[in-house]
DNA sequence: AAGCGATGCCAACAGCTGTTGGCAAACGCT
DNA sequence: AGCGTTTGCCAACAGCTGTTGGCATCGCTT
């Protein structure tokens, strides 16, 4: 039936999970159908029944809702802070975000779909926050490359440094700079 | 001889150029000695004879110096505008950057070469520049954070609004970022 | 002119990749 | 109990990968 609870259901949760991880740590091309299978102890075969192809799956196991805050509901002066503690804390508690982000590095499609998760979840959040909403897309632009920037940097890269800090001190550093990428009056 | 101007001199640069525009587009495993061979006008097994084998043509590939500016020459309030600037510059005239970052995000080996990278280069400025060198290090981990953050938006991923800023306008942008994370007081 | 190293190509290898079709067992319904 | 559907595995395919060894050819030295 359509809505019942399949057996098979758990197959393919247990495929989401090993393939989210195999994204995250690999990459998308070093990350097999044959490893994915072999984490979620079945064959490979199972993943392509369930899933189409390796893009297919890809697709299924990036898909993220960044859950952003509604900036009508935070002091205008938190902004910042808030969304930089928001960014690290989202990033750390799911896999889903470092394989999207690894992935994108290589593979065209991750890159749409990063570049639709930024226009579709973040704009609106700087739409409504900046003072000129014909700049928020400039806006929201930079607030990406610093958030992504740092997540490059302690989640992919792993320099040194950036992974010592702990969340709240790396938010407490880029918060003011997201802060004055959304409000500043200019540029300069 | 050692010192004379061989033959076979421009065949390896050719492999070399060839190697950096498909390492930068295509990433570190989905660019092939094959492809990389027909791009320089030679045999794939040329490639090997010249540099052993894939690794170390990517290391060969991948060797940047960032040539930065010596702090001390440099206005301190102006700190974070020029090295803006200059990446900015040094990653629009040489595809070996973009490689590097594209290959760095599915590769270890590619990985630490950009962590060392930045502690060879960046970090010696960065304790020139700030006022407590025992937060060098953190700091030269931020200030990485943004300009990787800003060259992945705009090199790798291509997000519109990035890629459609000049380097003048992204450098005013995030000139104050550097200059914040190097010579700040503190983070708060 | 003869010899020799450097330069280049061809063909092939073993391994891994995504993907497919067929067949056995388990399950759920009547 | 019997039957159709679902769930699973096995074996195999065609294609691509890095890599290797052998053989022709070019160019310089003597």
């Amino acid at each position: 039936m359509t809505s019942a609870v399949r057996r098979s259901d758990a197959t393919r949760a247990a495929i989401l999970v090993a393939a989210r991880e195999r994204f995250a740590s690999d990459g998308y091309e070093r990350a097999t159908i044959r490893a994915i299978a072999a984490d979620a102890g079945i064959d490979p075969s199972m993943v392509m029944r369930y899933y189409g192809n390796k893009e297919k799956l890809f697709a299924a196991a990036a898909e993220f809702d960044l859950q952003l805050p509604d900036a009508a509901g935070i002091p205008a002066d938190q902004l910042g802070a808030t969304l930089a503690r928001h960014f690290l804390q989202r990033w750390e508690g799911d896999e889903t975000l470092t394989a999207l982000l690894r992935a994108a590095a290589t593979n065209e499609a991750a890159a749409e779909r990063m570049r639709s998760l930024f226009g579709d979840q973040l704009l609106p959040v700087a739409a409504a926050a900046c003072p000129d909403p014909a700049d928020a897309p400039r806006r929201a632009g930079l607030v990406a490359s610093q958030m992504l920037g740092l997540a490059l940097c302690r989640f992919v890269l792993r320099l040194p440094p950036v992974v010592a800090m702990t969340a709240d001190e790396a938010a407490a550093w880029v918060g003011p700079t997201i802060q004055r990428y959304l409000t500043s009056a200019t540029s300069a």
